[in-house]
DNA sequence: ATGGGCACCTGGCTGC
DNA sequence: TGCAGCCAGGTGCCCA
């Protein structure tokens, strides 16, 4: 049995006022993901989630005082509670009694990258006549899912790969040494617990050890690991990108 | 259809 | 010590 306490509705959207009634009283029926978004599946409709830039989740024992920045519990049997934690508010929660494959948050969201629908045939097919930078490619949904503003630059570093190149002058060896750079940056982050640059903990308090695997994000000024000239940084489309001008190209 | 820029927020750090 | 300025792990939306 499911209660929920909504303690902040101000998220990316606001949470729907129906929502508490929407759910009162279910059963997780299960629980998947789709690109950065979680699917809790209920009795009569499936929670989507996001955590945003700082956002968390936790389990917590049913009489855990919330904190500043919980926003919302759900109360289960047992005496624990789901409970979102976000400063940043740039998380959000839907709730769809529809399939949420058609939800419109993930009904046009591209191919998963560990997927073999996500190659290198499909990712030179994508580049066709596009003159963004392929940095601002790979980060788009509607190409790949799950490639942030880290494994962006890794995964181009490890392509050999200019974050500025104009993503249809990638050739197809190219794309398929991308395609595959970006399988193996996301399998090895996971696979270490993902990349903690300052407070981010796994729901077991743990950090990630990816960060000490990364060749260039957050190491401008220091020495390539691969080449030992001065990694670089600079601003495209208001994030940082960093490479190595000497091995990218 | 595509590309570029903005928006939503708080908190932590830096430098004056 | 205080404070302004800048930056941050994401991504949907609006406009040209």
């Amino acid at each position: 049995m499911a209660d929920v306490v909504v303690r902040e509705r101000r998220l990316r959207w606001p949470i729907a006022a129906d929502f508490e009634a929407a759910i009162r009283g279910q059963t997780v029926r299960g629980i998947d993901r789709r690109a950065k978004y979680i699917l809790i599946r209920f009795d009569t409709g499936t929670l989507i989630l996001h955590l945003g830039m700082s956002g968390s989740l936790r389990l917590v024992k049913a009489d855990t005082p919330p904190r500043i920045h919980d926003h919302w519990d759900i109360r289960m049997d047992g005496g624990w509670i789901l409970r979102f934690h976000d400063p940043r508010r740039f998380g959000s929660l839907h709730w769809t009694e529809a399939d949420p494959a058609l939800h419109p948050l993930l009904a046009k969201l591209a191919p998963e990258p560990l997927s073999r629908a996500f190659d290198g045939e499909y990712l030179h097919r994508m580049t066709r006549k596009r003159s963004v930078a392929i940095k601002h490619l790979i980060m788009n949904s509607q190409v790949v899912v799950g490639v942030g503003n880290i494994y962006a630059s890794e995964a181009l570093f490890r392509a050999r790969v200019s974050p500025r190149r104009a993503a249809r002058r990638l050739t197809r060896q190219e794309a398929r040494a991308l395609a595959q750079a970006i399988k193996d940056v996301l399998g090895e982050a996971i696979k270490t617990g993902g990349t903690t640059l300052r407070d981010y903990v796994n729901a077991d308090g743990a950090q990630g050890f990816f960060r000490q695997k990364l060749f260039v994000y957050e190491r401008a000024g220091e020495a390539c690991r691969v080449c030992r000239s001065a990694v670089k940084q600079f601003a495209q489309g208001q994030r940082s990108t960093y490479w190595c001008s000497t091995c990218q190209r």
